[in-house]
DNA sequence: GAGATATATATTGTGACGCTATGCATTGGG
DNA sequence: CCCAATGCATAGCGTCACAATATATATCTC
């Protein structure tokens, strides 16, 4: 299956590390494998990508972390917050609003909803 | 409704105009109009994001236009070439695939086809 | 018929943001 | 013992949608 242009996948990216986290606490690398597994091998969110993003949800309290350095290898884990869950739901919510809105405008195509095939 | 995040909008900009002018040839500020209507007062395009889409449009060949100066207000019209239709299905396809993509990485919100009601 | 508003196309400046490149450190396999 | 994989992080760059602005005509209101 072929990449997804990055152009579609901006403003997006923030909503599928949320929903990824919903899942349980995940560190950077591990939400990106859980993500490449999820999306079908589709979303391959490179470090540069990802990083900067889980800061910014940090910095807004959306999620929160702390170090392990049990296992030798440092790794940051990152966790939810009810901020955190409060604002997935509503990205989520306007990710479908946004879907519903493509589906009206490219009706004339008749592409009726492949995606429910 | 509110309106989507710009953000979000990235991306299918071009595939919207595109697919806005498979109903017919239009003017810039047709297309306008024609967009906001059939997104249900939604997607409101702004001329600064059209018309450089439109010129782009024309320079890969995807849309022929000509000038009209008949009613006296000037118009540029916009047609779809078959080149055009080729790129609106590519698009158009490959956003339902990025739909269906982000269907599954949301999957575990419960989040079940919430377009489909 | 004067002014306001809607129509109509176009350019420029700017800021947001994802990607590439790079760096550093640890671990395990050949 | 080297190299790939793991793991986190930042800097610089390019793209691109939007706000602001400019120009001009048509229509509506009073």
């Amino acid at each position: 299956m072929d990449a997804i242009k990055p152009e579609l996948l901006r403003g997006s990216l923030e909503l599928m590390v949320l929903s990824t986290l919903s899942g349980g606490k995940k560190y950077g690398y591990l939400i990106q494998s859980t993500l490449w597994e999820s999306s079908r091998e589709t979303i391959e969110m490179k470090a540069g990508t990802l990083y900067p993003i889980l800061h910014k949800l940090e910095k807004e309290g959306w999620v929160k972390c702390h170090w392990e350095s049990d296992t030798g290898r440092r790794r940051k884990w990152y966790e939810l917050t009810a901020a955190g869950k409060k604002q997935l739901k509503s990205q989520a919510d306007e990710w479908w609003r946004y879907v519903e809105c493509l589906r009206r405008v490219l009706a004339p195509l008749g592409e009726l909803s492949p995606q429910t095939a």
